[in-house]
DNA sequence: CGCCATTATGTAAGCGCTTACATTTTGCGA
DNA sequence: TCGCAAAATGTAAGCGCTTACATAATGGCG
């Protein structure tokens, strides 16, 4: 019963076979059983199959660490999202993730809770644990994070957002555009007295661009930009409710407001509802992204339609062609479109 | 301007600095870089000043994958939910996110798409990913995937659902228990006609003791199972609203419906209202979650809340403790309660 | 001041893979 | 049958860390 713990062969403790065990008892070397897992044509058919048998029996599975530090890479793709407490984002990350698995990819999450060094930190944090590529959300960020993804030359793409002043890859739309077509409806429907309910600004280009799109509108109509109060809350039903309220407190109330996103949206047509105020007949309330929020709520809201999933699997593509080398265009504009509900109407009077 | 690329100190491509690069310009060692890194205590109040500020200046990031392969951890935790689309997996692991960022862990996610076999295979690639734990959803799976757990005694813990047959590592809540109630609530108005809209029950313990939950309450009503429909659709708001239609056209449609979920109860509120049926005049309708459409819906949904978020977070907390070996106790249970809101009304007649 | 238990640091052997490079086998034309 | 290019396989050096063990520095005490 003695016991070299350093004879050959020993039982290492029932854990995972490795390649050494597999190399062994299929009679090759690790190396084959490298490439037999790796480049499989490399190998001869009959090697082929006694290693694949090896494997089965075994149960082997190659250790990722340790293949992600021979190959200097993980197979894996961060996504740094604001949150996942959103559909829009939920929704497109599940497309994401959807694709990166039929390419072989795993999803690794962080968010940044709409925090810009958060992200930044997330960033870091992704890269140490050797990401090959990341999804990134909006342009807007810290520019140590744009240096550090240059001088690792490590993929990533800008998704929600699309502007091609921004010379990197991104997939998205653009927020500017889609708000200022919804406004001119908005305007050719007699509106002249506005009010905007936005997300915070600052740090967000996706919620500047809407609003700048609400303003480029309604200048090119003759109104001067002072006219449109603008509120910045954050996304909840409760704030659009609250900011709602004040929008309509003043002496000359809008007869339109514009939402920067469907939950404010919501929120505000639940005001609207508790203030006795019939929405459009008293204001019109417009939405962005058409979540499902927007079909059911009563009355069904006119918003903007995203196609949040065909942004995330088209997302998740690029990055695949960007880490693979494959050669691809950078830059993908996918379309909105107004969706006309119930809750855009003539102004009154 | 020779260069014999085998140089110690040659230019690595300007890559990331190593361990050995930090240690070379501390003037240390690599086993001291590490200790200062990890166990900060192990080492003098000089050195650890000195080595951080190397760190710092050189911007050194330690390898998460030679870190993992050395340490055999890798900080990461997997997920595998069926679907990030939808709102009630979004929330729970967002919550479970944060709380992971919280604790020095990262978040690996992989979803099945309710497909068993689909689960079982994420489960392997996580495992081959070396994540160091995992979330699951449910008590339902493929026993193989048990088996894989437990003989590489990998710790995890079953969410949304709780039930102390199950001798395993949980949080949730009693979904039958939480049905019952409802039902028995839905009794009490006088409602003696009820259907069922649910999630496919098979490989779906949630769905299922939801269900049963119902039954004992009609049974301990004295009304018999046949008595009452069930039917069965996947989650989304239009199945909820077909499912319903067809629910009732029979000679004797009932007059309570219970949904399976808040998407199902908003579709076939939807529907009702589009068939012309007042509820809850005509029919009562229920939902389970208490989403955000629950609150919106018109009227609001009458339905269970479910404390996603503090699941969510709750497990976390759980998979570290097991992780890292603290003592604790391994089930949890957390209340539902049910939230009256204006889908449900008397019987009629 | 010298001894010895502590404390701090260094040495070097892996962790389980990939992959240049070296070696052996194979297959085929002459 | 021989020679040789191509195909198959093997050898072994890392990848960047952690950590057991060995060694050196420190400091308290008689």
């Amino acid at each position: 019963m003695d016991s070299k713990s350093s004879v050959p062969g020993d039982a290492r403790r029932r854990s995972q076979p490795t390649i050494d065990d597999v190399a062994d008892a299929a009679g090759v070397s690790t190396a084959t059983i490298s490439r037999t897992l790796n480049e499989p044509h490399r190998v001869s058919d009959k090697t082929r199959a006694r290693v694949m048998a090896t494997v089965e029996r075994l149960g082997y599975q190659p250790n990722f660490s340790a293949k992600a530090l021979a190959a200097n890479k993980s197979g894996t793709v961060g996504a740094i999202i604001p949150t996942m407490d959103n559909a829009i984002f939920a929704r497109g990350l599940q497309a994401f993730q959807e694709q990166l698995g039929d390419d072989g990819y795993t999803l690794l999450v962080a968010s940044s809770s709409y925090q810009p060094d958060l992200e930044a930190q997330q960033v870091r944090n992704l890269i140490a644990r050797g990401v090959d590529a990341l999804l990134l959300i909006g342009h807007d960020r810290h520019p140590d994070i744009y240096q550090m993804l240059q001088s690792r030359s490590l993929p990533f793409v800008n998704a929600w957002t699309f502007n091609p002043e921004h010379d990197v890859a991104s997939v998205g739309f653009d927020n500017r555009a889609a708000m200022r077509v919804l406004t001119k409806e908005i305007l050719a429907n007699g509106h002249r007295s506005l009010g905007v309910i936005s997300a915070p600004r600052q740090h967000n280009d996706r919620a500047r661009e809407r609003v700048e799109g609400v303003l480029e509108a309604t200048k090119s109509a003759g109104l001067s930009a002072g006219d449109v109060p603008i509120l910045e809350v954050n996304y909840s039903i409760g704030n659009g409710a609250e900011a709602f309220a004040e929008l309509m407190q003043g002496s000359q109330p809008p007869t339109a407001v514009i939402c920067g996103n469907d939950v404010l949206a919501v929120g505000a047509l639940g005001k609207a509802k508790q203030l006795g105020l019939s929405v459009p007949g008293d204001v019109s309330i417009t939405g962005f992204d058409d979540i499902e929020l927007a079909q059911i709520s009563s009355p069904p809201l006119t918003t903007v339609h995203v196609p949040h999933r065909k942004m995330g699997r088209q997302a998740a593509k690029l990055l695949v062609k960007l880490i693979e080398g494959t050669d691809t265009p950078l830059q993908f504009e996918l379309p909105t479109d107004i969706v006309s509900r119930e809750t855009l109407g003539k102004a009154p009077g």
